[in-house]
RNA sequence: GCGCCAGUAGCUCAGCUGGAUAGAGCAUCGGUCUUCUAAACCGGCGGUCGCAGGUUCGAGUCCUGCCUGGCGCGCCA
């Protein structure tokens, strides 16, 4: 994929910093370069004298007139104006930045150090829901981000396949289902039957079913908690009958799990398992650090009197007045989750003296690509990547789990590893719940009181029967984007029809679940997810399509090929655009230009929407023009040449943006 | 009780480190297909930016207090 992020302004802005340091006498000034609202004021404006005002007791467009003087001079610049209270506008030369964007991109630089990105992390046991999809898709964004720009990125999905949740369906299982390892396997293969056939979808519907049967059952009688308690050693333990079972409903799962992920482009690189973190005692290993370190400490008084805490402040600012201990290893010897957290932590910046073994993930394959896992000591292959080490770890995982994930982070800054602990990034984001108008369209025998009703949204806990699968939201999507399709070109193969409604289907998704930011709740509303106008992955996907369209008609009216004709455009001149017209064009032109320093922004404050907003400003930009700028009519060749060289470098560079955020653009919708 | 997040148009949301007239989408009303695909375009309607103070040339944005809603704060995971 061709992701150029270097930004064609950078060396122009550059040097009108340095110039406006100049006249400032002051060399560590800061000099903010921003767009202006209106491409009418100019391409690049500083409202720095607005600032420099206060500093330097001069009224500020005087400042800005003296600032205006030293930039004229500056290549690259076709004109300067000082406006409004004091901002400096600059224009730059037109033509110079239209040829620019027609070249063949430079590769991107290569940076040190390895990434890595841990996303989806779903538990093992039951189907993947629409909130699953929401860190999913921020997650995989984050990573094509963060691989654009040059980094080197390794994707984990983490799996909990001994915990409570997997321990919950296993007794469902057995005592619900009245199901062994035997059953459960024929179980299994009456699912992928299924869907094989296209009737449904995997295990993990059925024990989605199941699961939500296991807590009132437990609510019946107080003793059956038990039942729970014993499956839960004896998946830790990881031997015996029920271990076993465990360990396949796990398996099976996560093959689901990769399928539904795969249908959205959604993969992975490794999938480390809590199991293999208890056989390889990561555990053990971490405490004799975190003990060494005195990061930890035995508490011998109060309630927590046995136990080994960690102290930690009360509130974000870190007010040591207010310290309280946070218990990592309870007073019976057991460890708490977060305590193996910062052990799994500590391996993925490789400070745990000790490894996973490694083999590929038999039950799900990529076709171009090999996926890991862990495997238990001695039960790995000998070739296998290097996994962990890494020099920065993102954690893709909802914003409930902050106070849990500073515990961590703090974890590590108290052994000493202060480094790593600023590089353990926290990437949180918002719960995903539904409308009350689409909770009730899902289940209509739901009872909501007048309250409910008006309420925004709805949480969508399992035990009322809300919440969406993942597969059942996809399977709705293609399947109405498949009838759109049909309509618009009936003539279209089945095998066409069924792919082009695939990646709109896909472009919808992946658009609405980025398109908020990421602090917002997602109030999931089926109808609004399903739609494909206004501010949609399909919109923006139309955008390219149309500009194709244009390329591939030119091409059979000229009887030259699509590349000949794209081979053509590095000879459009912008002068060639009539003078009238010309503003309209450069302001698609200077919007194309600002991808690079969009995806930087939103890797820099993690926030996805602004790339999406991004996409869908250019793709309302492409769609306008397109209207009142026509191409193949366009009787004056030079001019016709310059619009579609135009126009083709918005529609590549909103193609590129979409590929950023997964989403694929058809050959035709 | 403490902490975090949200409160902007009828609805759903943007608004980058305080900066030029507060913007989109949906809904609604009215236009535009013999034309490069109308999944589109153009226009109208619609806002005391939760409330009250404060900081300054300038506040939706920063500070303080308050109100409303959500979440978190466990020897659960």
């Amino acid at each position: 994929m061709r992701t150029p992020m270097h930004d064609l302004f950078s060396e122009l802005k550059a040097a009108v910093a340095d110039a406006v340091r100049e006249v400032a006498a002051d060399p560590a000034l800061g000099v903010p370069i921003e767009n202006p609202p209106d491409p009418k004021l100019g391409d690049l404006a500083t409202p720095v004298a607005l600032g420099l005002a206060r500093t330097l007791r001069r009224p500020p467009r005087e400042i800005a007139a003296q600032i205006a003087a030293r930039l004229e001079a500056l290549p690259g610049i076709a004109g300067v104006e000082v406006a409004g209270p004091g901002f400096v506008n600059l224009r730059v030369d037109r033509g110079a930045a239209l040829r620019r964007l027609l070249e063949p991109d430079r590769p991107t630089a290569r940076r040190p150090g390895k990434l890595v990105v841990e996303h989806t992390n779903i538990n093992p046991n039951k189907a993947a829901h629409i909130g699953h999809l929401r860190n999913a898709v921020l997650g995989d964004t984050l990573v094509r981000c963060l691989r654009a720009l040059g980094h080197e990125v390794e994707i984990q999905n983490y799996i909990d396949d001994t915990g409570v949740q997997v321990a919950d369906v296993v007794v469902a299982l057995r005592e619900l289902a009245g199901l062994d390892e035997q059953g459960f396997a024929g179980m299994v293969e009456r699912a992928e039957q299924r869907v094989a056939e296209g009737r449904g979808g995997g295990i993990d519907h059925d024990l989605w079913d199941l699961y939500a049967r296991v807590s009132a059952w437990y609510a019946e009688d107080a003793a059956r908690e038990r039942h729970r308690a014993e499956t839960l050693a004896a998946l830790e333990h990881g031997e015996g009958d029920i271990a076993r079972l465990g360990a396949r409903v796990a398996r099976e799962v996560v093959r689901c799990h990769l399928r539904t992920m795969d249908r959205i482009g959604v993969r992975y690189d490794l999938l480390p398992k809590e199991s293999d973190i208890l056989r390889h005692r990561f555990w053990q290993a971490a405490f004799e650090r975190l003990k060494q370190t005195g990061a930890i400490r035995l508490s011998t008084e109060g309630k927590t009197a046995g136990c080994w805490v960690m102290n930690l402040p009360h509130d974000e600012e870190g007010d040591s007045e207010h310290e309280y201990e946070k218990v990592i290893v309870r007073s019976n010897g057991v460890v708490t989750y977060v305590g193996k957290d910062i052990a799994y932590q500590m391996w993925k910046f490789g400070l745990l003296d000790r490894d996973f073994d490694y083999r590929p993930f038999a039950l799900f394959r990529y076709p171009d690509a090999s996926l890991w896992e862990t495997a238990p000591p001695g039960e790995g292959v000998a070739d296998h990547p290097p996994f962990g080490g890494a020099s920065r770890v993102y954690n893709v995982i909802d914003v409930r789990q902050s106070y849990l994930q500073r515990v961590v982070q703090r974890g590590l800054e108290v052994q000493g590893f202060t480094d790593q602990a600023r590089e353990s990034i926290h990437f949180a984001y918002e719960m995903v719940a539904l409308s009350p108008r689409t909770a009730l369209e899902l289940n209509p025998e739901l009872e909501l009181d007048d309250d409910e009703r008006r309420r925004p949204f709805l949480d969508m806990s399992g035990r009322r029967g809300l919440g969406v699968k993942a597969d059942d939201l996809i399977d709705r999507l293609e399947a109405k984007a498949l009838e759109e399709v049909r309509s618009r070109d009936p003539g279209l193969s089945a095998q066409d029809a069924q792919r082009i409604a695939h990646d709109v289907a896909c472009g919808a998704l992946r658009y609405y679940m980025l398109r908020f930011t990421r602090n917002k709740i997602v109030a999931f509303d089926i109808d609004a997810a399903l739609a494909f106008e206004g501010e949609t992955g399909p919109y923006a996907q139309y955008a390219c399509v149309r500009v194709r369209r244009i390329v591939e008609k030119l091409s059979e009216r000229s009887g030259i090929s699509a590349d000949e004709v794209l081979a053509g455009l590095p000879e459009a001149e912008f002068a060639a655009i009539p003078p009238d017209q010309q503003l309209d064009h450069w302001s698609l032109v200077l919007l194309a230009t600002r991808l690079p320093e969009t995806v930087r922004a939103a890797v820099d404050h993690l926030e996805f929407a602004t790339l999406a907003r991004y996409a869908f400003e250019l793709a309302q930009a492409i769609n306008a023009f397109y209207h009142r700028f026509p191409v193949i009519r366009e009787p004056d060749e030079r001019t016709r040449t310059a619009r579609l060289a135009i126009l083709v470098v918005a529609a590549r560079t909103l193609e590129r943006a979409l590929a950023l955020m997964g989403v694929a653009v058809p050959p035709r919708m």
